[in-house]
DNA sequence: TTAAACTTTCAGAAAAGTTTGAAAGTTCAG
DNA sequence: CTGAACTTTCAAACTTTTCTGAAAGTTTAA
């Protein structure tokens, strides 16, 4: 296979399970796109390769910005700003984790601490059963949090020799 | 904070936190309605409930099912079908992880293995970054993968004690 | 200043995803 | 069998999300 070829793959796939998990899909490929670019790209370079307006890449690489994963590099002599993807993934992934756990769990679970505070028996089935889901969740999504947590502050090398370890 | 009302703030909560995942809104909606529920729903209550058709209904129910989280019940005597979901949250959370992982991720990353096959010298600055991103994210989502299939086998008693004090 | 080179914004258009509801299919008691 | 009670399907309508491109804004070199 042709690297041309490959690299129109992985934009693809990468697209798509973007998408699949809520992501925008150009957002997912222009990622992706920097992600196998050994050096910056422009906004030119990006409409281009992806085929995409001005706006369209203007907003999404502001918004993997915003994420932390891509950043915007001048080069001397050059009016244009040029952008570049983080390649270290585990970096990569613990912020991705982070940002969405922060994004869009956190004020969910927020949000969940009112509605423990409800009127009636609470020995009415209907009331026991939505006071133990409602902290049930709460619960295991207290524990994921903290996991999460500490996960994004140890190295790949922790993770690869401790951790897979005790998972056997 | 009367039931009702903190029951349908839940339901509205968890269809943002779904759509925000990839998952449709009503299937999230659906699910949210029978953990709140004591006993098992028919069709009928759950288009009453949350005022959607009843051919919304059945698909989401049926991919509720598909997910392996909620279950059909028949009662004695009556010829309706009546929907249950899990309500232990470890679990429902290890059968999500488990069946995103298998339904969106393993595809996408089996596609990878043919974008390690390209032609040209290994030493060009772009061969060599596209090489090495595929193979950095392969590496971390079969350890990933492999910590997913473990947590899975594992009681929730498990995580909340070991894995807990292991993240101190 | 000025104007060229570039970036950002946003209203409307297009695309993608979801929902409806009527019709077809199934099941089962009588 | 029959038909009432129920479930399933799917094309078309609708909703939501994303994208475009022209216009406005910003920066910089001269």
């Amino acid at each position: 296979m042709k690297l041309d070829e490959a690299k129109k793959q992985f934009i693809q796939n990468w697209g798509v399970l973007g998408t699949q998990w809520g992501i925008n899909r150009t957002m997912a490929q222009i990622h992706a796109l920097l992600l196998v670019s050994p050096e910056a790209l422009s906004a030119d370079e990006i409409m281009q390769e992806l085929q995409i307006s001005r706006g369209n890449t203007n907003m999404n690489v502001r918004e993997l910005m915003d994420w932390g994963i891509v950043e915007k590099v001048l080069k001397p002599g050059e009016r244009k700003e040029f952008f570049f993807a983080d390649k270290d993934i585990w970096n990569v992934a613990m912020r991705i984790i982070r940002e969405r756990k922060r994004r869009e769990v956190e004020p969910i679970l927020e949000g969940m601490y009112q509605l423990k505070v409800i009127e009636g028996d609470p020995k009415d089935p209907e009331i026991k059963t939505f006071l133990e889901v409602v902290n049930d969740i709460q619960k295991f999504a207290d524990q994921a949090s903290r996991v999460v947590d500490n996960m994004v502050k140890m190295d790949e090398h922790w993770f690869t020799g401790t951790l897979l370890k005790i998972f056997k």
